[in-house]
DNA sequence: GTCGGTTGTCCTATACGCTAGACAGGTAGT
DNA sequence: ACTACCTGTCTAGCGTATAGGACAACCGAC
């Protein structure tokens, strides 16, 4: 059960056959082709094609029955959060699962030069960093770094952090927060990241920076947030807009759904298969 | 130059090397640690490393000098894409730079369940599905696999899509398009999807799951959209809503800017610093 | 110049992913 | 029972990535 080298070709292939079962290529019950015929496909040997396999079964993804062979198993539906665009919850608190956050550090740096920038700083001005990972029925799946200029993150202490939103510690500490400029990316999990979120070195992460900027245009908040995508990703509902020849989409103006669970519809199963 | 296999531990090494100098973590122009400080740190021989920097500097992303140490190169500023959410504009034809696309596959298929399900699809109904590379400037950034329901599909021809965007040519035959809902998470790279990229296989991936819907409430389209996300990734404005208590984000409505290039601003630096 | 640190090159030994088998035991259909 | 196919386990051997060195050539600071 250490499962800790991902070979080549072995991981080459769970990769690909975790793909063709996430998205419903190969249906959940449905029996795969046998160990043999699977060598010949991908032209590997078969006890490369078992290593692959033995991931995806550790994994709880298939289901291996000797003499009759190996078969997606139906997904045990931890189902995934999806945060809801057009709402933009801050916080998941609401979402009626129980959270909890863990603090990983806390203390005050000479930033990297690209969060400086984004927050205005000057030459040799220090922040407070922090690292903390969120949880869900105690999974985690968010990895925050967070950026304050010094001046701000003295007004509340490491004890505030653990327990309290930190946009709320920093309104209640009379910073006014009027914008923020988000980009949404993806990245590898970087060997600290893994290990606090509980993957593999290399596993794909979805990026979200955020800078919040007060009423005068400085940057209050810098933050890093890395999240499992097999446990959060985010949806939203679009419109069509604009006259031909200039159409677009643009999201569906806030309709909250009180029970936190993402919209409902057709896309949710969608969202679910292509978390890949 | 051959570099045809890709070991373990180097690979692992050069990605995550690649995406904090992509990131900005090490500032262009920045020197690295010595080969032997760097084997310290990952906890690998200095050959491992040494075969990690071969990858970076054969993609032109740092620059060794002997004696004095490895440096980070400043980038020849082919700038990421940054597609802007409170506009979403659905194509990037007009955001000023040569775009392109290369039809990779094209047929009437029986579709995965996932997809079927998600267009209301009765069992036995066969999809069209293609698969698309964009280019910008010649280099691709995303790939899409789209499924189009069998009757929609027919009202076009293979030569129709390789030219025209997916949605023109459904709304050009008459299908209404309404709303859609769409899903934002992260893979990685697949075999196929990692050479159409330009990738290594695990290489990270934006992933983006669109099904669009006409006003009879049935599936129109389904999108499986893969975005480098050094080329390519979200960018959004949100500002401050709801009363105290119960505060949240929401999206910027929709102030579109004219130039098609990102808005500009403050976040537009961090955007670029954090595409990692 | 001297000295410390750097990259470039070479070496050997080990670890391990992969191949190519053979064989045992289970399952299902005939 | 018989047969065909399946997974589980084991073996032997090969290729190569990795570890851990030693040494040369180079650069920059003092």
């Amino acid at each position: 059960m250490d499962a800790s080298l991902e070979p080549q070709k072995a991981r080459r292939l769970a990769l690909l056959l975790r793909e063709r079962i996430a998205s419903g290529e190969i249906a959940p019950g449905a029996r795969l082709p046998g160990e043999p015929a699977l060598a010949l496909e991908h032209g590997v040997s078969r006890v490369t094609v078992r290593r692959a396999l033995d991931t995806l079964a550790s994994d709880g993804l298939i289901d291996r029955r000797v003499g009759s062979g190996t078969f997606v198993r139906e997904p045990d539906a931890p189902r995934p959060i999806v945060a809801d665009f057009s709402n933009m919850l801050t916080h998941l608190v609401e979402m009626g699962r129980r959270t909890g956050v863990r603090l990983l550090a806390f203390a005050y740096v000479q930033p990297p030069e690209a969060v400086a920038q984004a927050l205005g700083l000057k030459a040799g001005e220090r922040s407070q960093r922090s690292v903390r990972v969120r949880l869900i029925d105690g999974q985690p799946f968010s990895y925050l770094t967070t950026h304050v200029p010094e001046r701000i993150g003295l007004t509340y202490s490491e004890a505030d952090l653990a327990a309290v939103p930190l946009l709320t510690l920093l309104e209640r500490s009379g910073t006014a927060i009027e914008r923020a400029s988000q980009t949404i990316g993806a990245t590898l999990a970087g060997p600290d990241v893994a290990e606090a979120l509980g993957l593999e070195i290399g596993s794909p992460l979805l990026a979200l920076t955020r800078v919040v900027f007060g009423p005068d245009g400085r940057g209050v908040e810098h933050l890093q947030a890395l999240y499992r995508p097999d446990r959060y990703s985010f949806q939203m509902e679009l419109h069509r807009a604009g006259d031909a020849g200039e159409r677009r989409w643009s999201p569906v103006p806030c309709r909250t759904t009180d029970s936190g669970e993402a919209t409902p519809g057709p896309g949710l199963r969608a969202a679910q298969a292509a978390r890949g």
